[in-house]
DNA sequence: GTCTATAACCGGATAGAC
DNA sequence: GTCTATCCGGTTATAGAC
């Protein structure tokens, strides 16, 4: 979560990246700490002992800076993932676990997730997830769910195959974007989505080999092929 | 589009009335000409010739005022829609007319739409389209696409049938995500995706029907229940 | 009680000196 | 690389006019 981002200056000398690294965990502390309103550049930079404008030196934007908390939750979930993909063989089980360790990690942050989401919903902003700027992080996640499926016992078809990582990780996507939205108590409504989307994913995962669906498959990939680029290296494309 | 709204004061006398108007037209040109941001409430208050604090009074923030250009967007997508439904039968011909007819609507404002997006996306805004203040919008919107399916040749599977206004309407709502995002000439990466995507929705409905598919049918039935509310006065629900 | 205005406040962002 | 001073725009407080 210190590493230096393209958006963001890359420290030169050592004392520079103590001074970088002290700003990102003041704003991740004051953002756990306050939300992210009160979470001010001021009170950010106060908190790290710099300046305001020194704080501005190093992340241009304070979406820059919260990016690095972002990068900080997809890095808990990745290693809570590990257990769950050692654990799990069947490929249902394996996507309910990978969402599920999502939620446990963020869940105590819902709060602010809101406003942290606004930020990323702009195309223009750096946390948005489709920008060139998080393609790192967007692989990153996407590999994941590729983990999902080839270390489960499910066949998949040969056509569907270089889409799938993609479309579970914008599954994924939506799971988010529910789980925002979520005012239930402990967001149950978001867990249940989860279980039973999981099912149906799984369910039509193993219909799209059924022969007599083909009409119903070759529309999909057609739609597939117009605007998501396959994996490896893959990336939701406008 | 000067229809007053529960979150917006509800001018008292006429007078107030078109103070209210005059302002919300003022917003809307200097959106449309500087673009969102240079669109600022000092100079909105100025073109509509009253004070800062008065535009405050009639709209308690920035998006509530943007609020109303969305509205009138959505009015003259409604009007464009009337001719498509008039005219076309196949539920496949009517979904993609009406999904073309909003980006004819929306296009030419595609510039200042991410930011605009922006204020949407966060949870306590009144642009969210799944909050209590934007309940009428919503409904107008589903109970549109009610009509693209009522007045088709399509027959239903009558479990689905409730669901499917509000998860037409939850579809658009992803190609409106996607156009946001789209950078290809003309948005043409959009339309490409909505001739596809409608083609296979409406492959997808028709085969609700087949008794084949009947394990499929009850996971997407499970999911429903859990989480979308059925039409009519329906309404996603977290 | 309904409307309008002026003067602040606050926080994100920038300029420019050292 | 670090600072201080400042800008700018959304928002609020509040006083007065109808």
């Amino acid at each position: 979560m210190t590493l230096p981002t393209a958006a963001t200056r890359a420290p030169r000398t050592r004392q520079a990246h103590e001074t970088r690294a002290r700003i990102l965990d003041a704003a991740i502390e004051a953002c756990i700490e306050l939300g992210y309103r009160r979470a001010t550049m001021r009170e950010i930079a106060r908190r790290a002992g710099v300046s305001l404008g020194n704080a501005y030196y190093y992340f241009p934007s304070k979406a820059h800076l919260v990016q690095g908390f972002y990068a900080r939750c997809q890095h808990e979930h990745g290693e809570a993932c590990r257990a769950v993909l050692a654990r799990e063989r069947s490929f249902r089980a394996r996507l309910r676990g990978v969402l599920h360790a999502w939620l446990d990690v963020v869940d105590r942050h819902h709060a602010f997730a809101g406003v942290l989401f606004q930020t990323a919903a702009d195309p223009g902003s750096p946390l948005n997830p489709f920008s060139p700027e998080s393609a790192a992080t967007r692989n990153d996640a996407i590999a994941l769910f590729g983990e999902v499926v080839t270390g489960s016992d499910v066949r998949i078809a040969p056509d569907i195959a270089p889409f799938l990582p993609t479309l579970l990780w914008l599954y994924f996507m939506g799971i988010t974007l529910f789980w925002i939205h979520d005012r239930s108590p402990e967001r149950r409504r978001t867990r249940l989505l989860v279980a039973r989307s999981a099912e149906l994913v799984a369910v039509l995962v193993g219909l799209a080999r059924v022969p007599a669906l083909a009409p119903a498959r070759r529309a999909a990939l057609r739609l597939l092929e117009a605007v998501v680029t396959p994996s490896v290296g893959s990336e939701e494309s406008p």
